[in-house]
DNA sequence: TTGAAAGCGTTACCAT
DNA sequence: ATGGTAACGCTTTCAA
C-alpha cells in the first residue's frame, strides 16, 4: 500500500487533482460541495501533500533556514543563541512559515554544508547570527555569493550591502555607566572577553562617552579584557586599581562573584556590577544582577519581517534596524537598596 | 538570467543530463573524458542541484530532523539540549546527512508544526528528545502515527514500540551516592526538580538501592521536591535535617550552594555535593561541581545510527540502547581533598 | 560508459 | 468553479 498522493485524493472525491491541490491551498472562492466532498475525504485520510513535489513545482518550499555559526564554546555559554531560535520560530510560525535550525559548527561545515542549504528548493530564505568576533565574516560573504535571500543579526562588518537587524550596544554601555555615575560610583571598570568584537568596540565607545560627559576621567587601567574563559584571573587584577563598579559580561558574573568573596569585597556596597546582557543566570546570582538587555521578541518579528520583504521585493537596497536595549534594575547594582 | 539546472550543466558539457547526475551522485565506475569535462564545469558554474527536484526524483532528501519540544522554560534551563543538538548534528554530517533543528515550543505547535515536518519528502527520518517530564508523550505517539522514521533520545514510558537510545540513571545515581558513602557521608539527601519525570523516578531508585545495599537507613526527610524553580527554599528546607551530602540537580548548583552559604555550610568540608548531569556551570561554580556525565559523543552517533537503520530496514523490531553515565570528581565532594 | 525517456507528486495556466 | 495538462528539475531504468 503506497502513501496517498494528491491524485488518490482525487479520486476518492470525485474531483480533479487541481480541486484538490485548490482546496489544499485554500484557492477556492465560494464553498461549492466539491469543496466539502475534499475536505472530507482529507479529513478522513490525514492525507498531507508530499513537501518536495510542492517545494518543486511552486518554486517554493515554505521554510526559512536559522543559521548558526556554533564552534561549541560559543553555543555553550550562550543562551542568547537560544533566545533567538526561539523568537524567530515563534516569528515564523505566525506568517506560516516553518523555521529549520542549522548548526554550523566548524570551518569545515561551512564548507561543506551551507552549499546544500543555499541549494535552491530548500529554503526560501535564510538568517545568520553574524559571527560578531571576527572583522570579516566569510560566512556572510558566502551567503552574498549563494544569491539566496537573507538577513543578519547583527551588523557586518565590512559589507555595507547586507541587511540586518542589530542592538545598540554603545547607547547600551552609555546608559549603563550613566547609571552607575548616578548612583555615586566613580571608578566604575569595563570587563570585557575579548575586545575584536564589534559589539565590545560598541560599548567601549559607550563606556568613554558616558565618562567623558560627565566629566569623569577615563582610567585605562579600568579596561580590562578577560580572554576568552578567564574572568576570574582578570578580575583580581581589575581589584588592584579599586574600581567601585564594574561592567562586565553576564556570563562571566560567576567568576567576578567568586573573587569579590574572596576579597572580602561586598555587592553592591563596596562594588556595583552591571551585566552586558539578560542571561537566566543573570536572575540567579546573589544577588542578582543588573543586566542590559535586548527586546529579543520584537526583534525575532524584525527579522522574519524584512527576510520576507527581501524575498518578495529583493535585496537592494540594504534594509537595516537598530534597536536599543533596555537596563533591567536588579540588586547587584544598589540602586533598589532600602535604606 | 535563470538559475542553471542540470540540462544547462549537461549542454555546457556536452553530455546528457544523466551524465551529469551520475557525476554529481559519484556514481561513475571508471573515470572518462566525459567526466572530467562536467567535472570542470560543475567548478567553473558552482553548480548545485535543485535539492525540491532531487528529493522528489529519488524520494529521499538527505536531512534529518531533530525535534526540541521547547516550552521556553525548558530550554533556556537546559544546555543539555544544546549539547544533544550539537553531537547529533556532527553525527549526521560525518554520514553525509544534513540536519534540521525544529523547535515546538507549544502544544499548539506540535498540532500546527509536526504534522509539516512529517510530510514525505521533506526529512527522510525524525530524531526526538522525549519530553521526560509526562508521564505519557503526545508527541511520540503523534510521531509513531505519522509513519515517519524516528528514535527518541530517552525512554518513552508507555509505548513500547518506541526504538530509542537513552541513559542509565539509576545505576548513575547508585554510583553517585555509593561514593558518597564511600567517603563517609551518611545523610545525603536527594534533591529533584520534580518526581513526575521517569528520570527522577529511576534516581530515586538507585539513590535507595545504594543506601539500603550498605545497610544506611533512608530517611524520607533527605528526600526533597523543589519544584521548578525553587532550589533556595527546597534547600533552607533540606537543612533542618542536617544532611552531610545532597545528590542535586546542577542546574540548581547556585541556589544551593548560596543557601549553604548563608548557613555558613561549607562544600566540602561540612556538606558534599554532587550533581545530576555535566552541564557548564558545573566547572564554573565555587567549589567546582562533581556531577554525573552522559557520553554525549557517542550517544548521538548511536542515535543516528540506529535511525539509519530504521529508515532501511524498517521499525520493527523496535531498538533499544541504554548507555552508563560516568562521575566526574571535581572538588564538591571532598575525594580530592589534599590532606 | 553513455543516452533517451519515463516518472516523482505537486502547482498553475488555459480552457471550459 | 472545475478539469486537463504542461511544467518543475532531477533520478533511474532500460537500451545501446
Amino acid at each position: 500500500m503506497h502513501d496517498l498522493t494528491l491524485e488518490d485524493i482525487a479520486r476518492m472525491a470525485g474531483v480533479s487533482p487541481s480541486t484538490v491541490s485548490r482546496v489544499l491551498n485554500n484557492l477556492v472562492g465560494t464553498r461549492s460541495k466539491a469543496r466539502e466532498q475534499v475536505l472530507k475525504v482529507l479529513a478522513e485520510t490525514g492525507f498531507q501533500p508530499n513537501a518536495a513535489a510542492r517545494s518543486l513545482a511552486s518554486q517554493r518550499s515554505q521554510v526559512i533556514g536559522l543559521l548558526i555559526p556554533a564552534p561549541a564554546s560559543t553555543i555553550l555559554h550562550n543562551p542568547a543563541v537560544l533566545q533567538l531560535a526561539e523568537v524567530v520560530t515563534q516569528a515564523c510560525h505566525e506568517r506560516n512559515y516553518l523555521l529549520s535550525l542549522f548548526l554550523l559548527g566548524s570551518d569545515t561545515d561551512e564548507q561543506q554544508i551551507l552549499p546544500k542549504i543555499t541549494r535552491k528548493g530548500f529554503v526560501d530564505g535564510l538568517i545568520v547570527r553574524g559571527a560578531d568576533d571576527r572583522a570579516s565574516d566569510p560566512l556572510l560573504h558566502r551567503l552574498s555569493d549563494s544569491g539566496m535571500p537573507f538577513v543578519s543579526f547583527g551588523r557586518p562588518i565590512d559589507l555595507d550591502t547586507i541587511s540586518y537587524v542589530a542592538t545598540d550596544n554603545a547607547t547600551a554601555a552609555y546608559t549603563a555607566i550613566a547609571h552607575l555615575l548616578t548612583l555615586g560610583r566613580r571608578r566604575i571598570a569595563l570587563l570585557v572577553g575579548s575586545l575584536e568584537p564589534y559589539a565590545s568596540q560598541e560599548r567601549l565607545t559607550g563606556y568613554r562617552k558616558a565618562l567623558t560627559d560627565r566629566g569623569v576621567p577615563v582610567d585605562e587601567q579600568l579596561i580590562a579584557v578577560a580572554g576568552m574563559s578567564d574572568g576570574y584571573g582578570a578580575t583580581r587584577r581589575l581589584l588592584r586599581h579599586a574600581p567601585d563598579a564594574i561592567f562586565l559580561p553576564t556570563r562571566m558574573a560567576l567568576d567576578v562573584l567568586r573573587v569579590l568573596r574572596e576579597a572580602n569585597v561586598r555587592v553592591p556596597d563596596n562594588i556595583a556590577l552591571i551585566g552586558f546582557e539578560d542571561l537566566p543566570l543573570a536572575q540567579q546570582t546573589d544577588p542578582p544582577l543588573t543586566a542590559v538587555s535586548q527586546p529579543m521578541g520584537a526583534i525575532g518579528k524584525h527579522l522574519v519581517g524584512m527576510l520576507l520583504d527581501i524575498m518578495e521585493n529583493g535585496a537592494e537596497p540594504p534594509r537595516r534596524l537598530l534597536f536599543p536595549q533596555e537596563l533591567l534594575i536588579r540588586q547587584s547594582c544598589g540602586a533598589m537598596r532600602t535604606s
